[in-house]
DNA sequence: TCTCCCCACCCCCAATTGGGGGTATGGCCA
DNA sequence: TGGCCATACCCCCAATTGGGGGTGGGGAGA
């Protein structure tokens, strides 16, 4: 028996926002819980709501979907958002992106894509319509600049306890996890302290996330 | 009448090779017009095949699927390539892009979406599994996750110290910086570990960085 | 052959850390 | 007015950490 998926809809069109209620509610496993028809209305509703998905246009009357899905996604960490609009130009897709939402579908998309969509959001995917894809992927390429390529210099043995480290797992711990003994990791640390030119575990688990 | 488009494949495991290109001669629209088990036999002969699309998996035996793409799409601009492989981790996926492919596929795709896939990435779209789109989404916000400082419940002063802990300093030089005794610093040390739920400075950090 | 490095282990010792207590001041607010 | 909390400080103590030494074995290269 699957979970019922709930969403919420933030569209200022009016005929618009029913007919995709209503559409999403004529499915088995999917259900509009909340629909708002500008950012204000959603920004006083929706953190009560709760739903598991919401459904962002970008043309609000009041404040741009973008700046709502910001600060809905700050007092919804586990809720996630679709954009959903006419607009494909790259500046507000990665706008979109950076403000929260994992996901950004073009209203051009045939109703059954957007339930697929929905549920693939549910599932901890980042459903996107091809264009926006295609956009999302180039942006990688104008990048060639690959910062420092691991260039630490630690043996596979010593780079495996410093990422046990960045766990957040203590010698000891470390110690156990590889079956060998806690002096033998003490040493590790020591080659990986001169190695990284820090002086504690702390300093070491950050060079390793900067 | 669709266009015929031409596949390439690049791909160590033969029988892997031969049952994908034989699934993928069975369609209607899609013909597999070469293979090949290694980097340089691709590297060799693509390039004169030029078909529309190449499907490379990213453990060769001679060279990285990466590398492979990074020279091959430079022989051939116009064609696209999609990655097709097991490694969903984060680092292959931003070299593959780099390298110039617009498809990340996990192996574990059925066999009807790999056709959908190739379909979409020649009409100019950029297909990926779920989890690897959501990869990609999440690592284009480097730095969102910072606006819920509020979520752990410090005050002022504690996060102010949990932030120079992040910046790898040692609690006597937290001290020093702030004007205040070790042990104040200690005492506020102990309170963050609680409201953090972690033990040691190390996990702090990490909590303070994810 | 003879280094060099990686892996694994051991000892000592000063310093630090984390956990447990405690005290005192001041602000907020009900 | 009393409770609650943040800030700031103090003590003790077991355990851990970091730095300094050292011993081997095994594999890769020169």
């Amino acid at each position: 028996m699957p979970e019922i998926i709930t969403v919420g809809i933030v569209e200022d069109s009016a005929p618009f926002r029913i007919g995709l209620r209503e559409f999403i509610n004529a499915s088995d496993d999917v259900r509009c819980v909340c629909t708002y028809p500008d950012g204000t209305a959603a920004l006083a509703d929706l953190p009560a709501q709760a739903p598991h998905v919401v459904l962002m246009d970008l043309q609000l009357p009041d404040c741009s979907g973008i700046e709502c899905t910001r600060r809905l996604k700050a007092a919804l960490p586990g809720t996630q958002f679709m954009i959903f609009t006419v607009h494909e130009d790259s500046e507000r897709i990665f706008q979109a992106l950076t403000a929260g939402a994992s996901g950004y579908l073009l209203k051009r998309t045939p109703p059954d894509g957007i339930l697929a969509a929905i549920r693939d959001l549910h599932r901890g995917g980042a459903p996107m319509s091809s264009e926006i894809a295609r956009k999302v992927v180039q942006h990688f390429r104008p990048q060639p600049a690959r910062p420092a390529p691991e260039s630490h210099g630690l043996s596979p043995r010593q780079e495996e306890i410093l990422k046990l480290l960045a766990q957040g797992h203590v010698p000891k711990e470390i110690a156990d996890k590889l079956g060998i003994t806690i002096e033998t990791v003490r040493s590790y640390l020591k080659l990986i302290y001169q190695k990284l030119h820090v002086r504690t575990r702390t300093e070491a688990v950050i060079k390793y996330f900067g």
